[in-house]
DNA sequence: ACTCTGCCGAGAGGA
């Protein structure tokens, strides 16, 4: 994407440019060049040229881009060639060095292992070269003896940290500790030579591109010291991001003197390959080490199984590769869709890196999957695009369980995908850490800076860190960060750039606690931070994935694509008695009594059902009291049961219900996001009381209960590759986009999806995706199948006549109270009468009507009252008016009345709701929320008693859901809805507020 | 043209 309007540029080291302009120079014997006019300046007038030759003039750059310039300038002129000079495309992608490293063999696969994170599953070589790197790291970090060595891999072994990836990979302990015990021979071997003795080693050739003078470079390298592990270094210079598995000082002794530098270290515990990903991983590491010190020229490789280390040296070439190969992958990452030139300007998308031609490499590649899914669903109708001829068959074989309906239905879901991922780009990306300065950052309340550290680091658990920070003039915290929050550590400095992440646990007026991945305590004590709140886009990977695993060649994917692309109709079997077992019969009518018709209904429909049940639960019709029901019934019956939701409040609501009713469950999901009261029923919590630190142990918490629940993020869990769920609860679910809400439905036989939708869906940012259709869940895609839909009609919320606005506007009529109690529910105002005389003047009547708890609804026209709609309300459609009207609260010092959305208070409720609709008729475009009839209906379904809305009719009527509202309390005969306010009425309704 | 919640991640090896 070319657009980075709001990009700052700047000149010297940091520099940013905009290209203006492309000029293809050259041909006719002469070399071709690239000719750009670019400039840094904010108003682009001051323009400079860059002259791009033997063969950077390939760098696929076009006009509006941003570039960083790397070399030198003269009078106005930089010169990119063999010989200096780089030039770094969308510096503010970072890219990691594995990323690229993996983009030398196959480009293709390096793309799209950015979009399908998960793919990638692991292995036991896998895994027993993370724990071999966690234990050389902290051998070598703390300088430990053999004996030492041995115990620290045991207590890693046979500790918490791996367990739950040995149980996904159904690993021994054992096994694994003994693969260990193989490596370490050679490590002490390492040591000895390199670190304790290093005058009997052998010497090594390391020439280091600076020393000019040929002649001898065989030397002995010493490690001196080891200054960081997994240290984490962002360069938005370069564009690339990296962790440096060991950063040690090292003295190069020659003959003509020593040196001491700060290398980079990489392990590998694999084949020694020394093979060019493996050394370009370590050149790529030198260019990171240039953001924190002087150019380290080169780094090593270590191969732990054989304990030989190879000098790694990166030449100018080299690097010019790299970077090369960086500035492709991001152009192909930049341009994952294009505008088509004819026509109505829709998005497309754009095809991938060619594929290669290696059918030995393609064998092992994990992309595979997704590379032929891609090729047979997006690029085959590409003219431009052409597959290695040995490839197509295969491709074809591969993809030929898939129908046209279903490669279409990935390519749509893609696309959109990757609009409304674009569209995040510009609030998401880390780069503000770097382009916006903490002072003017946390002005929108998402950064403190100017912090340092305070109290000692503790280590609370393996690898996880508490630190304390402070402002450095004691000065108190503006940020709006909250606990729980993910946050980026960041040195103010100029380099330290993502020292740490992690999340805030504590905030308090001046210091704010936070437990990071990482122990800061070796910076010095002077440094000074910014912990920027992170944007996370993490999110987006489980959705791309999930939509792959949909398009697999297995059964349950089959079987959903059936149901979901294909609409197959859901089936269900004749009789319950075939799924009640005798023995739970009692149990079952037990639960049943508590419930109503509807309910009942659902429950039934639910147990008979083969495939999947919709549940309609519309507002205040008891959701979370049925799906607790049906949780209960289900494990009654003896079925397992997946339970899920979009958030994690949501997850708890149901918890903390069925928790009284002592159904066992297990939660999975970090416990600082869950409800206290839930988070003893959390992994993490069981697993430290109990201390479980088997395979065998976790393995049996994983069983011990038939409930299990988690936000439907959380599928990557482990838990989900070796259960499989009888049935799997879907709440919220008329608000989950499709491919998020695919997620547990691989889990499970069947499925319940509970929502409502004509309640508010999906949220979708990006207009064109929204168009296309991504703002549809999978609850309304499958209404269509009336067979599998039941509704929940009585509600036990609103009082009659509340209920009757919505009834009338969106449900036809179908929703009944669940009692006379309901229906004639009034509000309690116990302090009507002293404020009534407090209102005996003429001029406020309209507030004493206002306040009649006979009259539950009632629409306040501000038309000619001249009060500002920013005066007025509780719940509105925006939250800038949220905003003053809760500095107008403050200011009345009342802070028990809650203020919130609209959006937000979907599945809430109150006695007494204010709505305030905000528009005035001097508005002159009409804004997009109050269009949607699904938000004004979730607005005037959170009252139970009294529903007081406020707004300029006028105005309001031009937006065609109010219109209807409108015409229908004018029509009711009940009573005259409609207030006329007075000038000044503002300041009263305030007052009725604090009752 | 005003609505916002989820995810720990860059890299662990394989040819």
């Amino acid at each position: 994407m070319t657009d980075h309007t709001s990009a700052a540029l700047r000149s010297g080291l940091n520099n940013r440019y905009r290209v203006l302009e492309v000029h293809v120079v050259g041909g006719e014997g002469r070399d071709p060049e690239k000719h750009l006019v670019v400039s840094s300046s904010p108003s682009l007038r001051d323009t400079e040229l860059c002259v791009l030759q033997n063969s950077w003039e390939s760098v696929p750059v076009v006009p509006g881009d941003i570039i960083h310039l790397e070399g030198e300038c003269n009078s106005g002129t930089w010169i990119i060639n063999e010989q200096s000079g780089y030039l770094i495309l969308y510096p503010d992608l970072l890219l990691s060095g594995t990323t690229i490293s993996s983009s030398i063999r196959c480009m293709r696969k390096a793309v799209l292992s950015e979009r399908f994170r998960g793919s990638e599953c692991g292995s036991r070589q896998t895994l027993v070269g993370t724990i071999l790197h966690e234990i050389f790291q902290q051998s070598v970090t703390n300088n430990l003896s053999p004996e030492k060595v041995e115990e620290l891999a045991n207590t890693i072994v046979y500790g918490q940290k791996y367990l739950k990836e040995m149980y996904h990979l159904k690993l021994k302990q054992t096994e694994i500790m003994q693969e260990i015990e193989e490596y370490l021979p050679s490590f002490f071997k390492w040591t000895e030579e390199f670190v304790h003795n290093p005058a009997n080693q052998n010497k090594m050739q390391l020439k280091l591109p600076s020393e000019d003078k040929t002649g001898d470079c065989s030397s002995k390298v010493e490690i001196v010291d080891i200054l960081d592990i997994e240290e984490n270094i962002w360069s938005p210079r370069f564009g690339l991001k990296g962790k440096i598995d060991v950063t040690a000082r090292v003295k190069i002794h020659r003959q003509c003197g020593v040196q001491s530098r700060i290398m980079p270290l990489e392990l590998k515990s694999g084949k020694e390959s020394n093979s060019i990903e493996h050394r370009s991983q370590v050149i790529l590491y030198t260019l990171l080490n240039l953001e924190r010190r002087v150019d380290p020229e080169a780094g090593f490789l270590l191969y732990l199984k054989t304990g030989t280390m190879y000098p790694v040296t990166g030449t100018r070439m080299d690097r010019r590769e790299l970077i090369k190969l960086r500035n492709q992958v991001a152009f192909y990452l930049m341009h994952s869709t294009y505008k088509s030139a004819v026509g109505r300007q829709q998005s497309q998308l754009a095809a991938l890196p060619p594929a290669i031609d290696d059918s030995q490499a393609c064998k092992y590649c994990s992309q595979i999957h997704n590379c032929f899914l891609y090729s047979r669903a997006v690029e085959e109708r590409m003219a431009s695009v052409t597959f290695p001829p040995a490839m197509i068959p295969v491709i074809e074989r591969e993809t030929q369980h898939l129908k046209p309906s279903h490669l279409e239905y990935f390519s749509l879901w893609y696309l959109m995908l990757t609009l409304e991922m674009q569209s995040g780009d510009g609030k998401k990306g880390y780069k503000n850490i770097w382009m916006i300065p903490s002072l003017e950052r946390e002005k929108a309340g998402d950064c403190a800076g100017n912090m340092i550290r305070t109290d000692q680091v503790q280590e609370v658990s393996e690898g996880q860190y508490l630190h304390s920070f402070q402002r450095k003039n004691g000065a108190v915290l503006g940020a709006n960060l909250l606990v729980g929050d993910r946050v980026v550590v960041s040195g103010e400095e100029n380099g330290l750039l993502g020292l740490a992440t992690g999340y805030v646990r504590e905030i308090g007026a001046t210091k704010i606690s936070c437990l990071l991945g990482r122990n800061l305590s070796k910076l010095p004590e002077s440094t000074t931070f910014r912990l920027d709140h992170e944007e996370g886009d993490c999110g987006i990977g489980v959705p791309f994935e999930n939509l792959s695993k949909l398009m697999k060649d297995s059964p349950v994917s089959e079987k959903l694509r059936n149901l979901i692309i294909d609409f197959h109709k859901p089936r269900f079997i004749q009789h319950l008695s075939s799924v009640l077992p005798p023995e739970a019969k009692e149990a079952v009518a037990s639960i049943l009594k508590g419930l109503n018709k509807p309910q009942k209904q659902a429950m039934k429909q639910v147990l008979l059902s083969k495939d999947y049940t919709l549940i309609v639960g519309m507002p205040g019709t008891g959701k979370t009291t049925t799906i607790c029901a049906l949780v209960r019934i289900l494990s009654a019956c003896g079925f397992s049961v997946l339970l899920t939701s979009f958030t994690h409040t949501a997850v708890d609501n149901i918890l903390l219900k069925l928790a009284k009713f002592k159904v066992g469950f297990l939660r999975l999901g970090r416990a600082q996001k869950v409800h206290p009261d839930i988070r003893k029923f959390t992994e993490e919590e069981i697993c430290r009381s109990r201390s479980i630190k088997s395979v065998m142990d976790l393995e049996e918490l994983y069983n011990s209960q038939p409930v299990v629940a988690t936000a439907c993020m959380g599928i990557n869990h482990p838990i989900f590759v070796q259960k499989q769920f009888d049935f799997c609860i879907v709440d919220e679910a008329s608000q989950i986009s499709q491919p998020i809400c695919l997620g547990p439905l691989f889990c499970s036989k069947r499925f319940v999806l509970v929502g409502d939708h004509q309640q508010l869906p999906p949220l979708v940012q990006n207009s064109e995706a929204r168009d296309l259709g991504m703002s549809e869940s999978l609850f309304k895609r499958l209404e269509q199948n009336q067979n599998a839909v039941v509704q929940l009609t009585v509600q036990y919320r609103m009082n009659s006549k509340i209920m009757s606005l919505s009834n009338k506007l969106v449900y036809e009529g179908k929703l009944e109270c669940g009692s006379e109690k309901v229906s004639n529910a009034t509000a309690n105002l116990p302090n009507l009468k002293m404020l009534k005389l407090e209102l005996a003047d003429a001029s406020k009547t309209w507030l004493k009507e206002v306040l009649e708890p006979d009259k539950p609804v009632c629409f306040l026209n501000t038309e000619k009252a001249g009060c500002k709609p920013s005066d007025i309300g509780i719940i509105s459609p925006y939250r800038h008016q949220l905003k003053v009207i809760t500095d107008l609260m403050a200011r009345l010092k009342e802070s028990r009345v809650e203020v919130n959305t609209i959006d937000k208070y979907q599945g809430r409720d109150k006695s007494i709701i204010i709505v305030s609709f905000v528009r005035n008729s001097n508005d002159e475009n009409l804004g997009a929320l109050l269009k949607d009839w699904r938000r004004l209906n979730v607005a005037i379904t959170r009252a139970k008693h009294k529903l007081i809305m406020v707004g300029c009719v006028p105005s309001l009527r031009r937006y065609p859901p109010l219109e209807k509202l409108l015409c229908h309390l004018q029509a009711t005969s009940l009573t005259s809805y409609i207030f006329n306010l007075p000038a000044g009425a503002h300041e009263s309704i305030h007052k009725c507020n604090i009752l």
